[in-house]
DNA sequence: GGAATAGTGTCTCTTAGACACTATGTA
DNA sequence: TACATAGTGTCTAAGAGACACTATTCC
């Protein structure tokens, strides 16, 4: 093992997804300087030297955009390019996670503003920003398919299967049959029924169910999987 | 974005899996010198400022074991605990892969000597390789799992099946059924016969297959998947 | 009563897994 | 001919997916 020294710069970033109005969403920050002013990336930093990488991760978001918390965080993996920072050679260890709908965000620190965009109508993004999305949106869409428990972190408790559905079919990005779903989420035992929803117009009301909290997923944050 | 420089240190390490006598092995090297002397770590080191991360990772094997290529290297991710490397703050991005049969190794440069271990009988392990062997041997499970075509990386051409069978159930860690086994993977086209081995001792002479080209996972280095 | 949404059951096809005997070579 | 290894087919159970109608509420 080579012990000499050679210092290269340390980032995070983190891509956070969101449906709403049966669209997924993204969060980025515009960015107030160079290099690619105006244009637009995912919120991330340096790394402080005694914090851990999930933790300047969450610090980035909450200083960037207001978020305080994040329900399901992973790391997605280190984006080592030489050439992806045109001011020098920098390492980012990028995070994806989800959280329910677009919750209010608000431009800070050094970032002009923060802003939901839906993923199919992307403003142009600085750096690899691109790689790494599709990068993250693939992993999404597995991650959905493999588990379908990752969507519990994309909702308000209460909510009805309806709802539960159509984040479903934004992720994965095809329609699904009502009762194929149906009959595979509720056989699982993850939801509790909580009452009937309020009419909200014409329509029979939905049954709201919230998941058990034993059916939420661990977030990884920084442990391996 | 802060755009402040904060310099940690990059460094990357290799997981190298090879199957032989029924036994999961891997690839280390004896440390020669503080922290850890003595200890057996896997290969790794700096990351040079113009390199990509998995040129370095490719780099460190060559120089620290002669390993001159492997044919399926991926990214297992960034480890960053502040507490991994008592020298201080060092990020270490994981590269796993697997090749075919131990291949010789030495032992060179700053690296006391390198060596094929079984995974199930490893020396003491230096820093938080530990945690880092059980992160790739879950992912390596998981690979084979999903996707046979990773033991063809495995084994060299020509094998036969109950070869290719062997090395399949040393990796999941349980049997499995001779019939369903051959008959999966024989319907997936993946192989073309080559003959029959020559041969060795009693019993019926086995016939030999190679991978057909197209089956052979590209390896993804640094692409992200 | 008409419109809108919620809720329900069956059948088929595919896949995964359990399971035992015959074939062909060596000594 | 005894022994060792290679090679083969069927049945079952579970899961995935296609598919259409009834129930409840509002207006």
């Amino acid at each position: 093992m080579n012990e000499g020294r050679s210092s290269l710069i340390v980032a995070v970033d983190v891509v956070l997804f969101a449906v709403q109005d049966k669209q997924l969403y993204t969060l980025l920050v515009e960015r107030g300087r160079p290099p690619f002013q105006g244009m637009w990336a995912f919120p991330g930093g340096m790394v402080e030297p005694e914090e851990p990488l999930s933790a300047a991760a969450c610090r980035e978001l909450r200083e960037e955009t207001g978020i305080q918390s994040v329900p399901y965080l992973a790391q997605l993996g280190a984006f080592g390019d030489p050439q992806r920072d045109p001011r020098g050679r920098v390492i980012s260890v990028v995070y994806w996670g989800v959280i329910p709908t677009r919750c209010p965000v608000r431009g800070a620190d050094d970032a002009a503003s923060a802003q939901w965009w839906p993923v199919n109508a992307l403003p142009e993004l600085a750096f690899d920003h691109r790689t790494i999305l599709e990068c993250a949106r693939r992993r999404l869409r597995r991650e959905v398919q493999q588990d379908l428990r990752l969507l519990f972190h994309l909702l308000t408790p209460p909510f009805v299967l309806r709802e539960l559905q159509e984040v479903f079919e934004v992720i994965i990005g095809r329609p699904t049959d009502k009762r194929n779903f149906r009959r595979f989420v509720l056989q699982q035992q993850w939801l509790e029924e909580v009452g009937i929803r309020e009419p909200q117009g014409p329509g029979r009301p939905a049954r709201q169910y919230r998941p058990r909290p034993e059916a939420l997923l661990p977030s990884p944050g920084d442990r391996c999987v």
